[in-house]
DNA sequence: CGATTTCACGTACCGGCGGTACGTACTAAG
DNA sequence: CTTAGTACGTACCGCCGGTACGTGAAATCG
């Protein structure tokens, strides 16, 4: 037997609204990449990664192994794919919360009210929260978040912690954000994980606002912040 | 060819001082599992759950798969075997530090540093914060931890916030105690990440009280605190 | 103590899945 | 019109999780 014919598996090419200044191959291939992000996102949100097999992932996107080969690397590849978009998305959802607020305090509640938001999609719980550090190993899952949604956090926590009459380092500032981070992804997942989400969002807003309260009143009462490491004891502001 | 032999792979039995109240048959048994998963843990630790096959498992634990599919139902089995063991260590190990201390913040310092402890393990690191969730599932994950390490912080959160004047509600408390478990999980695991994790460990002990001294500055001050769903203001104490 | 049952494995095999090799049609460039 | 490259499609392989079944030693029973 011959290899047989290699046709087009959708010969009625649908529209390609794609980018208008590209070449028809480069609207072929871009549009190629898209259905397969977009048909992996579900399945792996539905399945998981583990069980979401190629061979039903190129079948939702209508092209065969071939294709998906010729863009990605291999699974693991179109996993990050998905894995960035979500968290672009994600990112830029919360950026646009926390943008123009000037106050770092409304600031921080706001920025946490649209992270509340987001992680109630389930493709962001599923692919980034929950098989993220797994299937991206935690250095590569870590990289993508830090430029993303943990560069928001930490730009917010550095607003809210600059209010206060302290000078602290970058790794202190760091070391702040990744504790508040860690806090509003685990709440998060309560919310998400609860029966009653609207309930336990706002408890969550309770709890995190009150304990903003507290910073906020060593602020006002002028306690000095003592770093561990460099020793410094950063007194009031003048 | 008949199917050969099937003489046990280990003639030279190795000393079973495991139960001596048991049969030699259960001996075997639980010295066969005791094999299984510690090979198991190893292996996950190293290469990940995915990256390790049960072939691997089997070879290091010196048994078969006939075995290892007559104690466990499968992989996901033996894994669940493996996390729980971790997971009752270090909620032991976290009780021990706990344990005694009477006044409730001098009892979360201790316990956030013998956490802080338990997630410099590898294994914990890997079975436990990396794999797990994406391994068990969300649902089963969540059931695990809260049977151990997150009940201990409850418990530790529970004391603290009894400390103020508030009435808090179970729900509040679970939240804020899932604040407070997700950051320090995230904290935990920037320690293990720094390549200095004495100093990274001291910054987080240094915010984490901190952000204790704010809370215990409200308690002084005698600031109420509304829960957002029942709507209780709870009062001072007289 | 012999017979029978039960348990704790060992062996052989299967189906599915990720990955690869290679072929082909369509497109853009000259 | 030719030519080169791209964007796929097809056939196949090796590994791995899981299963079916066999076997001998230990417990149980009469």
């Amino acid at each position: 037997m011959s290899k047989s014919a290699a046709k087009r598996l959708i010969p009625s090419l649908p529209t390609l609204p794609d980018l208008p200044g590209a070449t028809r191959r480069q609207q072929y291939s871009s549009s190629t990449k898209r259905a397969l992000v977009e048909a992996a996102s579900e399945l792996f949100t539905e399945h998981g990664y583990a069980a979401t097999s190629l061979d039903s992932i190129v079948a939702a996107a209508q092209v065969t192994k071939g294709a998906l080969y010729h863009h990605y690397s291999g699974k693991q590849a179109v996993f990050e794919a998905v894995f960035e978009r979500i968290e672009t998305e994600a990112a830029a959802s919360i950026a646009k919360a926390v943008k123009g607020v000037k106050d770092p305090w409304r600031k921080a509640s706001a920025g946490l009210r649209a992270f509340l938001d987001v992680v109630q999609d389930p493709t962001y719980r599923r692919v980034v929260i929950q098989e993220g550090p797994a299937v991206l190993g935690y250095e590569r899952f870590r990289e993508q978040e830090e430029r993303s949604s943990f560069a928001i956090v930490l730009e917010v926590v550095n607003n809210v912690l600059s209010a206060g009459p302290w000078e602290l380092d970058q790794p202190m500032i760091d070391t702040f954000s990744r504790i508040f981070f860690g806090a509003l992804s685990s709440a998060g997942e309560g919310v998400a994980a609860s029966d009653d989400p609207e309930a336990a969002s706002a408890r969550v807003e309770a709890a995190i606002g009150f304990m903003l309260m507290g910073l906020r009143s060593l602020v006002d009462q002028g306690i000095e912040f003592v770093d561990p490491v460099t020793g410094n004891s950063s007194a009031l502001a003048e």
